[in-house]
RNA sequence: GGAGAGGUGGGUGAGUGGCUGAAACCAACAGUUUGCUAAACUGUCGUACGGGAAACUGUACCGGGGGUUCGAAUCCCCCCCUCUCCGCCA
């Protein structure tokens, strides 16, 4: 959520930055900008109507004290208008505010002004690619095959068991899952990371914190019976450990990196884009979130973007750092890098990290904010970053692996994984 | 799931209708003292939204929502949460 002051002082800019997001923005901040007028002066009207009504009380308290019971009850006659008028301006204020809120959550982050313009992911702009490790020739089964090949991922008695995009890994393919889990949470540790645990459900106010409602809700599996959402990341339970907090700026830079399972409903996806691991109704991801001054995110940015080339360096994948453009970017996003693997067997790119910066965006709906040295309170910038999610980097790492003998594990990970071969 | 107790500022905790945005203590922060640390002393010490150039000032908030009242942290209703005991159980 934007903040009104800066919407207020920079509403130019404001409409203009939009641009870059496809966001026709000109006349929903010009509502805001009008709902924002009344909003203050019905505060205004309303809080010098409880002043005058809290002086009468004191008033009327201090004569019935003295005994002036008459002078005291023709007060009390004074005040009965008072208070009509009062829930008047009251119930005017809690549905411009009810109105201003709904249009101000609709509005998306400003992307920064280093964001490529554009609509689709075709204008993203390239800002690394190490293809080296790339195959030039030979025959790469895609990982679906290698899957059964080695009885290692058994899609379809996931299926039997829940449904498609449920896969059951099995022997070596669960142990490198495993492998994968705790080299990505000992690498995140290394860099400074605190390692938590957060719960896998989350109640609907944490699920608006960051974002992702009231804007991705058919995204999210639900329980009704408990009003709890399935968490699509584990950025949202971990993100919302600092929801309504105060912090130091001493404490700043939070770090924190955290193992969930990541449940998405992923409506409306289909064909090649959903076969084998490309896309998961359940998916295993270690997710890095940092809690930064405003003036160090981008620095951390630039951290994080470092961190994760680093981790898929060591696993020795050929990939490459796409910086999105404006249309591509997501709501909350001010600026994002995409990395993305190359899949030997599909010969294409695979998605395996967003490292985003959303500056205040979501620390305004969080209310997640430090206070300076001086005792002012501003908003905290966030910032959050796959590292990384599982699924498409082991369809990177077998179909790239693959020997005739059998499928080569890199060697960062066989200490983790207790063997160095799946056959 | 059943029964009971309770939710007050960073923490402990006082407060049962007006003088309480909230005592006291602890923690924290700043200063004095000190060779340093500690101790002691002094001071500061909630948040949000308004008004004001500023000094300052208005309003709201004592788990959440509603109600009673001229006036609510305090009384009433609903909800949520925590704790204790019982039941069940990884």
């Amino acid at each position: 959520m934007l903040q009104l002051s800066f919407i207020r002082e920079k509403t130019a800019e404001v409409i203009d930055r939009l641009k870059l997001k496809n966001f026709d923005g000109a006349e929903v901040i010009s509502e805001i900008l009008r709902l924002d007028d009344i909003r203050r002066e019905t505060q205004k009207a309303l809080d010098d109507l409880q002043a005058q009504s809290n002086t009468l009380a004191k008033e009327i308290g201090k004569l019935f004290k003295q005994g002036k019971t008459q002078e005291a009850n023709t007060l009390k006659e004074n005040t009965a208008e008072l208070k009509l008028k009062a829930k008047d301006l009251d119930e005017k204020l809690e549905s411009t505010r009810k109105e201003l809120d709904e249009l101000l959550v609709r509005v998306p982050n400003l992307p920064h002004t280093g964001t490529p313009s554009g609509r689709t992911a075709e204008d993203n702009e390239i800002i690394l690619s190490e293809e080296a490790l790339i195959p030039s020739s030979g025959e790469y089964l895609p990982h679906w095959d290698l899957a059964s090949k080695y009885d290692i991922i058994d899609f379809t008695t996931g299926t039997k068991i829940t449904g498609s995009g449920f896969p059951l890994y099995k022997g070596k393919g669960a142990r490198l899952q495993r492998a994968l889990i705790n080299f990505f949470l000992d690498e995140a540790r290394g860099e400074g990371y605190l390692e938590v645990q957060p719960p896998y459900m989350v109640n609907a106010v944490s699920a608006f914190g960051t974002g992702q409602l009231p804007d991705k809700d058919g995204q999210m599996y639900y329980a009704p019976v408990d009003d709890l959402y399935l968490i699509p990341t584990a950025e949202v339970p971990v993100t919302n450990i600092y929801r309504d907090t105060i912090l130091k700026a001493r404490d700043l830079p939070v770090k924190n990196a955290a193992y969930s399972a990541c449940f998405r409903r992923e409506a409306g996806s289909y064909g090649k884009d959903v076969r084998g691991l490309n896309r998961l109704h359940q998916f295993d991801k270690v997710e890095i979130v940092q809690v930064t001054h405003p003036e160090k995110s981008y620095q951390a940015l630039e951290e994080m973007r470092e961190y994760v080339a680093g981790l898929l360096r060591k696993l020795e994948l050929p990939f490459r750092i796409v910086k999105l453009c404006g249309g591509d970017m997501s709501f909350t996003s001010a600026l994002t890098y995409d990395f993305e693997v190359w899949s030997a067997g599909q010969k294409r790119w695979l998605e395996v990290s967003s490292v985003s910066n959303f500056e205040a965006f979501q620390s305004n709906r969080l209310k997640l904010r430090y206070k300076d040295e001086a005792g002012k309170i501003h908003l905290a910038h966030t910032l959050n970053g796959s590292a990384l999610a599982l699924p498409r980097i082991v369809a990177a790492l077998l179909e790239i692996n693959q020997t005739h003998e059998g499928i080569m594990i890199p060697e960062v990970l066989k200490p983790y994984c207790g063997f160095a071969m799946i056959n």
